[in-house]
DNA sequence: GTTCGTGCAAACGGTTTGCAACAAT
DNA sequence: ATTGTTGCAAACCGTTTGCACGAAC
């Protein structure tokens, strides 16, 4: 039995041969893709799937919280397979975006903060990647 | 002799009338500005501003370090008058947008990253305001 | 009289929307 | 038959660019 069929029908999702797709390919790599990058490689595998699929398609999954949207680069927002809290790294020489586990970091202060009620956070690094790859 | 030329003067941007109205609001308010943002508030005291001249502006006082840019919210950039290391957290709620003193918040474990070289980092948080305004 | 700055309009890139054709139930 | 899904094209919005006019040295 296929995994991803499995969650999409787990969420009340009708497992269409375009949504299989989209989100079989995003669990597959390692990235984080804008929705553009999903559209260019999924179109590999499925020459027939429409810009206007993969968004709605993308939208539908961060909706039903298979993804979560991540706003870390300019001018395009890309998407998450990891919906728990992390950390993320992001190299400037190459554009690409690391996570970094929860349990690397440590915030504190941020109980004292008044007047702030925090849903969520997370640290943003950007640098560069050394030594491998 | 007026503040927000003499900033524009050090380094060494001609302070046309234009350029003085777009530092000098930015200056004024306390708040993250996005660049139409920036036009539509400037125009009502200097009408005959267009758009191509407050994003060059902008870009421009960025390129000379009067000014940051940060990726906090989708589908803009905003402008930041801090440009000194700092956190941000943002109201889910309004969107507003507040610094957070670099101070306010501790972050540990960053040395212990292998193959990450970091040049700036930042804790993002989102949530609500509670109580005054 | 060059150089620099501005305004306008067109172009651009990521995203959304309206709509008609088409499955699926 | 109704509902949900897709593909296409047009619309949208933030931003950039090309170009001609105008101001400043």
């Amino acid at each position: 039995m296929d995994e991803t069929i499995a969650m999409l029908r787990a969420r009340g999702i009708q497992p269409t041969q375009q949504r299989v797709a989209v989100l079989r390919h995003i669990l597959k790599v390692m990235e984080h893709l804008s929705a553009d990058e999903v559209l260019a490689q999924v179109r590999r595998e499925c020459p027939m799937i429409s810009r206007a699929t993969v968004y709605n398609t993308l939208n539908l999954l961060v909706r039903k919280d298979l993804l979560r949207t991540q706003i870390l680069k300019e001018g395009t927002v890309v998407f998450d397979r990891n919906v728990s809290p992390h950390h993320h790294f992001i190299d400037e020489a190459s554009g690409r975006i690391y996570d970094i586990p929860w349990s690397a970091l440590k915030v504190s202060g941020e109980k004292s903060l008044e007047g702030y009620e925090i849903r969520e956070y997370q640290v943003v690094m950007r640098g560069r990647r050394r030594g491998q790859k």
